[in-house]
DNA sequence: GGCGCTTGATACCCTGAAAGTATCAGGTAT
DNA sequence: ATACCTGATACTTTCAGGGTATCAAGCGCC
């Protein structure tokens, strides 16, 4: 296939831009004199340009008269065709320079449940100002989905939290958030500006995610752990809004990222924890294959740091 | 204007077609030292031209990995920008030779009334069948507005008859008709299987077309002189069609190209003259500038010309 | 782990094609 | 008739692109 497709391409031989170029400025000007010394070469050269053209094509372009050149029907139309040709070179060159800027080009980046809340939204909105000829696919996927779909290269980048460490995949810290709970309005509780995780011991706890270590899921326990106590399990989900829309429902607390917080539904509310033991805090990060050369993921992560240091000192 | 639409041309300086097919190839193949097998060259003049690209754009295109090389993103880019100007380049050229060879293009023809009736669209018919790819646009004008539109370069080429000899017109001969008499079947000459010119010396005779000499109303006059009558006019009107409408409506006969009589109108018959003087007959023919240089033009005269030929036995 | 194979990169030379110089030939206009 | 345009041609020169030889680096196979 490969020897057939550049066969086709190999076909115009012997004609070079050099000969497109020369023949619009010659029939741009209708003097092959002017012409040279616009294209800053001389005379006899040109003519010999314009004759290889005519010669390569089989086909008479030009018509000699005593003042000058006029345009055979068939020059009218190569002239045509040769503007169209240079400029879509132009075209090409400038797109591919914007390419290797990562001005232009595509991403596709894998999003999680309770990251797209806050700060994934607004990172892509940045990013998008500043490179709006990238265009972004997002695919949702859980944490291990993502990993293997970097690794054959369906995605460019994954954002998720509590990342394992691996030797193909490097990570990019976005933000690190307090833990929240939260927790129906009609629980006692409720009313504290600031809760100790004590208090939640015996309240039956929603946990999530299911899936792969390590998880948010085994963060939340160990919270509980390093609080000195072991939580009542009210319920197993798959994703934070779940989690919270149990809460809503009076199942039980959830212990959701900062970020969640402003997912509102009705009787929930984020309380922060009061005194909160070291570790008490997740990170998001955006995770990527380390080796990847991309102008346009380069572009991204520098996006991401942006961010982070934008919102660090907040 | 020229200074800066060129001025933006040339602006992809460097870059040569020879760059784009070499590195098509090479993104083909993945591989420098294959791809320089399939361009015919050594391996180290491919990879200089590689760079040059590279430097010219600015760009990083390749990765180079222990086995090959790798596009970059920019370089996928490119590659696919490269596929469509080399294809464009080949359609270019087929293009231009097409047109070099009369089978792509842009004809206007101007004609007007009588001719219509018969041969122009048989003749039209066959050029389209040989050069489906040439458009023609047809414009009804009378004969001086023929000669103006050709010196104006409006029109490539008119039919008509009758013309007089002009130094940058040139004719072509499509075809030479016998006269007709177009008389009412209400007449008692209708019955007869030919008429003797003679015979219409008393009958009104309707004469067309009005407009500049020479024309065929004048041959007509003449025709009629040779006879040796001077014949009573009826009325003058601009073109055949009005003339043997005027028949059908039994004003009078009227004298008119053989070709004519395949437009049937109620009461209107066509006969034979008996015994037609010499110069009892009238060409159709094709004008052109003498000096016009247009394969396109050159194709339509030799379709003329077989036209005729093959009509002319018959 | 060392050796051989692959890959692309580099240094140098050489050929050939494209540009330059000088001149010619044809057509117009004065 | 001649002076001045035009593009075409002959010859020379230059330099860019291609060739040969070789190198450096990475992978894989013993």
């Amino acid at each position: 296939m490969t020897d057939q497709s550049s066969a086709e391409i190999i076909q115009t031989f012997g004609i070079e831009l050099r000969h497109l170029r020369s023949f619009i400025v010659v029939a741009e000007e209708g003097n092959i004199g002017r012409a040279a010394t616009r294209l800053n070469i001389s005379q006899p050269p040109l003519t010999r340009q314009i004759h290889q053209l005519e010669e390569e094509l089989g086909v008479q372009l030009l018509i000699r008269t005593p003042h000058g050149v006029d345009l055979t029907a068939a020059g009218e139309l190569f002239m045509e065709e040769a503007r169209t040709i240079c400029s879509l070179v132009r075209q090409a060159s400038e797109r591919t320079q914007r390419a290797g800027e990562g001005k232009l080009g595509r991403l596709d980046i894998a999003i999680f449940g309770s990251g797209i809340l806050r700060d994934i939204p607004k990172l892509l909105l940045n990013f998008r100002k500043h490179y709006p000829d990238v265009h972004i696919a997002l695919h949702t996927m859980r944490k291990s989905q993502q990993i293997e779909a970097l690794r054959q290269r369906r995605i460019n980048a994954g954002f998720n939290r509590l990342l394992p460490s691996l030797p193909d995949i490097a990570t990019e810290l976005i933000t690190t958030e307090q833990l929240l709970l939260a927790i129906n309005d009609s629980h006692p509780l409720a009313q504290a500006d600031t809760i100790p995780l004590m208090a939640i011991a015996d309240i039956p706890l929603i946990l999530f995610p299911t899936g792969v270590l390590p998880n948010f899921r085994e963060k939340t326990l160990k919270v509980c752990k390093d609080s000195g106590f072991t939580p009542k399990i009210a319920q197993e989900v798959g994703d934070a809004v779940t989690a919270i829309a149990l809460v809503a429902s009076g199942f039980g607390v959830a212990i959701v990222p900062e970020s969640s917080s402003v997912l509102t539904l009705p009787h929930v509310v984020y309380k922060p924890l009061d005194n909160p033991p070291p570790g008490a805090e997740v990170d998001l990060t955006c995770i990527y294959r380390a080796n990847d050369p991309s102008p346009v993921l380069k572009a991204f992560l520098e996006e991401c740091r942006r961010y982070r240091d934008q919102i660090l000192p907040a």
